[in-house]
DNA sequence: CCAAAAGTGTTAGGAGTACACCCATGG
DNA sequence: CCATGGGTGTACTCCTAACACTTTTGG
């Protein structure tokens, strides 16, 4: 056991979509040992003059092609056998993409990308198991304190639409009028003159967040994912 | 900038314990370059064979000789500029210290080690006061939703004692009536035949923690730090 | 008898939960 | 006219917060 250990250092994205109205992650497939074949996250090494973060987006970028989303450092994961090829510690990641930043996959370096269920999905490589149950457990329970639901949504939204983003990441039912209430009296919505229409129902209300009302949240408690 | 950048990876440890009635923190002055005479957090290299977490404890360990403390992994700093000597990736944590395991510095291997105000104390080496900034506000959150109060007294303690936690790690003080009939409503404190007495006053009674109540509070949503 | 901390209840307001029906539209 | 999701109000319970006085002890 030497004292100073040379030590590789990754970051490892958890990246979440709500697509087809469920919660799913996008996954790569290994090209080569170990695991080779096996789905694992996205991640890799972090660079000599790059922040962890700027990593984060780099990577994430260089998956998905977008910028500017929600990023937020989950854990840190430094099992001595965590890659059987040496030393390596990993900064997990979380990321939420938003509706309207066309979450395809372009230029995917590590062979296959797919997205999958959050909670149904393939086995995975190294400790990524552990590292996806705890980015969804992470997920649920900032649901509940602050506003990161808004952040898998496009600008502007229904209803409808944001409270299935509720129901999606926490995994159970809520009724439509206490969500509805609850939303109101948080006032951070803000109703617009549009209105959209999705299968052969009545047209719902789009409506967006409210910047104006960050303060007043963050004095009462309500933390901002900013 | 290269691809595979090789870095030092760090523990860095916030030790809280309540001392005087409050919050401090535990920093050792630096013997050596950078930042020679300033204070800082302990904290020290990652050995080849050991997790993240068994380096904390190792460290806590060696500077003031407890062991079986509460240990919670914090945030990962790693600006590339964060410590003048080269790429240094700090994954910090931070320690409860009851007030019956003796928190007396021993064998402190770093120069001078001494206990200081948690929110008033010299300045700090690196990027240490960003860290235990970090760590404050941690605890102040995770007051609210666990019972890490607890952590911070020994086994036997009277109720104006962990009124006093909560006050000194909120930093505002509470109602006494209030704060009691939610002690009392989670039924996690278990009275004892036993009364002490601090100043010149009416004895108050010893409580201890009532582990079991771990489960039912677990199913409420009451998080454990355990 | 004075100072100091322990101990003890009530009330009012706000938030959460349970619960059922009509509306607008497309096919 | 039917299926689909949009939209709305009330009643009950529980938690929170505000608030003051008596008790026991040491000096």
């Amino acid at each position: 056991m030497t004292l100073r250990t040379d030590v590789q250092v990754t970051v490892d994205l958890v990246i979440f979509a709500l697509r087809d109205g469920q919660l799913q992650v996008l996954l790569i497939q290994r090209g080569i040992p170990p695991f080779e074949g096996r789905w694992a996250l996205p991640g890799g090494f972090i660079r000599s003059g790059e922040s962890l973060e700027a990593a984060a987006r780099r990577e994430l970028a260089e998956e998905t092609g977008v910028r500017d989303v929600y990023l937020e450092q989950l854990y840190t994961f430094g099992e001595p056998d965590r890659d059987p090829r040496g030393r390596v510690v990993t900064v997990a990641y979380y990321a939420l993409l938003t509706g309207d930043a066309t979450p395809l996959v372009a230029g995917a370096d590590a062979g296959d990308a797919r997205w999958t269920p959050a909670r149904h999905h393939p086995r995975l490589a190294f400790d990524h198991q552990r590292i996806l149950d705890y980015a969804l457990e992470r997920l649920a329970n900032k649901l509940e304190y602050t506003t990161v639901g808004f952040q898998l949504l496009p600008g502007k939204f229904t209803l409808g639409q944001l409270q299935r983003v509720y129901e999606a990441v926490l995994g159970r039912a809520l009724d439509k009028r206490n969500f509805r209430r609850k939303m109101a009296l948080l006032k951070i919505l803000k109703p617009l003159d549009e209105w959209v229409q999705d299968g052969p129902s009545r047209p719902a209300q789009l409506h967006k967040f409210s910047a104006k009302e960050f303060e007043r949240l963050r004095d009462k408690g309500i933390l901002f994912p900013f």
